[in-house]
DNA sequence: TTATTTTTCGACTAGTAATTCGAAAAAAAT
DNA sequence: ATTTTTTTCGAATTACTAGTCGAAAAATAA
């Protein structure tokens, strides 16, 4: 039996750990991200990081699920509009730059982290991929329709 | 008595080396590109690898220093005509784009380790911080010179 | 050929960090 | 109040990896 309550109260913990993960990456960079330090840190003892997941890896693939799928969702309304290539392009960008600003330390991670870490074959098929792929996707085929309507000069769109 | 041709295959050798380490941040990513991984992809023991470098850092930044370098003198001769900053500009991120399309790993490389590398505060005034710094500040100079002779819309420059 | 120098490398050391263990404290259920 | 379940954590274990050592093979010089 476990209660409504319980279950928030876990999660709580879990959201916990992952906010101390990322200043330990914020103070220390990815490199010295220990267990150990993520432990004082988020103020918990290192055995108990254990008891919420299972490794080290899925904390950060954990923070990178959750940073790729909100950038997404935020561009995701704006982006379906196919008719001004280059207007949803910029505006799209914008939105990105704008959450950026609010949270340097998360996006650093998020664009830093998937480089830097070794990511194991399993979550190759992983949320975070995927967000992260068809957002580069669909600015990629925009950047393809601005060119197409004149929108934009001519030019590789295949860099991103 | 060190012969001409002695120096000319240990600094083959090198790069046998630097060339293995590439491949292994290609195939491991950063993280798991250790010194064992190295050795075995360059065919050399490991101990041979510190016969030619000291250390394990020493061979990275080897590799940032001969990539950074290769990408300023390939803008450099392009770079110092003043008096058309957005072709100037253009022109240059065309050369680099040609080069990075040449070899994407290693731009890969070049542009991932510094961040995910921890660095150690003798390489700050390394070679290829120096000639990345270059590389910045004369793009960003190039961008406000544009916009000061109304070439490029005003925009905010320090966001390279 | 013999001596000397250069190059190679397997096995070892030492340090660090991830993960597990086992017991116990705290909370919830009965 | 007692039992059961959930949560906590320090200490021990395991795994990994940078860097060293000493000997030996290979190349060069004498």
């Amino acid at each position: 039996m476990i209660s409504e309550r319980q279950i928030k109260e876990r999660e709580n913990r879990k959201e916990q750990i992952l906010k101390g993960a990322l200043l330990v990456f914020k103070q220390k960079g990815i490199e010295k991200s220990t267990m150990d330090e993520i432990a004082k840190q988020s103020d918990f003892g290192k055995a108990s990081l254990y008891y919420y997941f299972s490794s080290k890896e899925e904390i950060f693939i954990e923070l990178l699920d959750r940073g790729w799928k909100m950038i997404w969702e935020s561009i995701e309304p704006v982006i379906h509009d196919r008719d001004h290539p280059k207007d949803t392009f910029i505006s799209s960008l914008n939105i990105i730059g704008g959450l950026v600003r609010g949270d340097r330390v998360l996006f650093e991670f998020l664009f830093t982290a998937p480089k830097a870490l070794p990511l194991s074959d399993e979550d190759k098929k992983s949320d975070w991929k995927n967000y992260q792929n068809k957002m580069y996707s669909v600015l990629q085929s925009l950047l393809e329709d601005g060119i197409e309507k004149k929108e934009f000069p001519k030019m590789r769109t295949d860099l991103l």
